[in-house]
DNA sequence: CCTGCATTCATTGTATACAAACAGAAATCA
DNA sequence: TGATTTCTGTTTGTATACAATGAATGCAGG
């Protein structure tokens, strides 16, 4: 694992919490390098938007809830589009890889739902990979980067999720109605069921943020 | 100026072509500091995509003709977003940046064409700024960052750029018609505004690219 | 007691030395 | 000759020393 890919890791693991100061010689101490390759790393986290740097040192960055509406925005605009792209576009081979991906999913939640070995994060990951799948299929190589620097941010607030049987299988039934769209080439119908979905997702955990903690309301700004 | 400006710079310009390599040596050279405020702006601007590493060093990236349709596309979706966003959420005073940016866009047209002291690089200047004025306005802050990297990279076809006195009052036509479309806030009309004036963008230059030179076919991969 | 200034300390910014890795040339053997 | 290996030079990766710069602390004067 890169210097760059494990502090990445610690913040979206809540181990580097919002607003935490990220001093170099701290990092370098923790990862067992030098100073050098932790400010490229810190460099790069910036450009992502994880991180913020002030007059002097970079910090965690903090997001208010304004930011998680915000983000999901574009994220419902550009999976959206990822999807509805896809319908049109998708060769047979995507469509093969995507329903692979269905398939785990819907195992992955029966075997979480039975008291499986799967975990939660388990399940995101081949939910991961599902949505990974169809943004291939769309054939636009550039997408892909947008979307993985929305997708990142609402996983620091994971130790929020809380997914009960329903849920699982709602976000299980989405997948299956945006696969058929696909293998039907419904653009139209591809586009509204990733929009769906996503807002769904965005609804728990905008709910979630609001019940369990009230630090993330919008007057506090990021410093 | 920083180092990661500078850079960016040579490469928006063509100073640093397509494919060349960049060698960090050369470059701390070039710019009189040392290795490793260069290998940070190296790192920034890989991910920000207009670089790629290989094993050994990195290249500037080559973007073939594939490529700027897919970033164009994707431009087109991010900035018709961003117009809908303004019509709704606009505050008088976005509207009076937006009303100003447009002025000035208007005399610069008009000073060019008159062949006043107005040049091609101050009009591309005036139409970001009031690009810039119209995503202020939608009043999702996160919405930028990813406008700013899909904007970069045509820029870099910029010497192909060819502004006739037409197309640039067809510019002219659309920011207005955008315009009237965020005062009255027509969500939809912005949209479809914004998304005329990109496509059109897109559509010459491509012409341009087509027209001047063969090597962007999509043959090429990028190295 | 508060405000402005100076001193001190912690931390970042930059340069540079050295180690490691890769690429290409040269040499060796089949 | 052609393939394979070894050697060598160039370039990157990492560590570290030192310089520069904010931030914090304390002190003096109003």
């Amino acid at each position: 694992m890169t210097v760059y890919e494990s502090i990445k890791r610690s913040i979206i693991h809540g181990e580097f919490p919002p607003k935490m100061r990220l001093t170099e010689e701290y990092l370098a101490n923790k990862l067992q390098t030098s100073r050098t390759p932790i400010r490229e790393a810190l460099k790069q986290l910036e450009s992502e938007g994880l991180t913020v740097s002030m007059k002097r040192g970079v910090r965690v960055r903090h997001f208010t809830k304004k930011d998680i509406q915000q983000i999901y925005d574009l994220r419902t605009l550009l999976e959206g589009y990822a999807a509805a792209q896809a319908a049109i576009h998708r060769t047979e081979n995507d469509l093969e890889n995507i329903r692979l991906a269905n398939e785990s999913y819907d195992q992955a939640i029966d075997s979480y739902i039975k008291n499986g070995e799967t975990t939660i994060e388990d399940i995101l990951e081949i939910n991961h990979q599902f949505h990974n799948a169809v943004i291939q299929a769309s054939q636009n190589q550039h997408v892909y980067s947008h979307i993985s620097k929305v997708v990142v941010v609402p996983l620091i607030f994971r130790s929020f999720y809380w997914f009960n049987e329903e849920q699982l299988k709602h976000s299980l039934d989405a997948h299956k109605t945006l696969l058929k769209a696909i293998e039907e080439q419904d653009m139209e119908r591809a586009r509204v069921a990733m929009h769906e979905h996503i807002y769904h997702g965005r609804d728990e955990v905008l709910k979630q943020i609001d019940n369990i903690d009230a630090q993330y309301s919008d007057g506090e700004e990021i410093q």
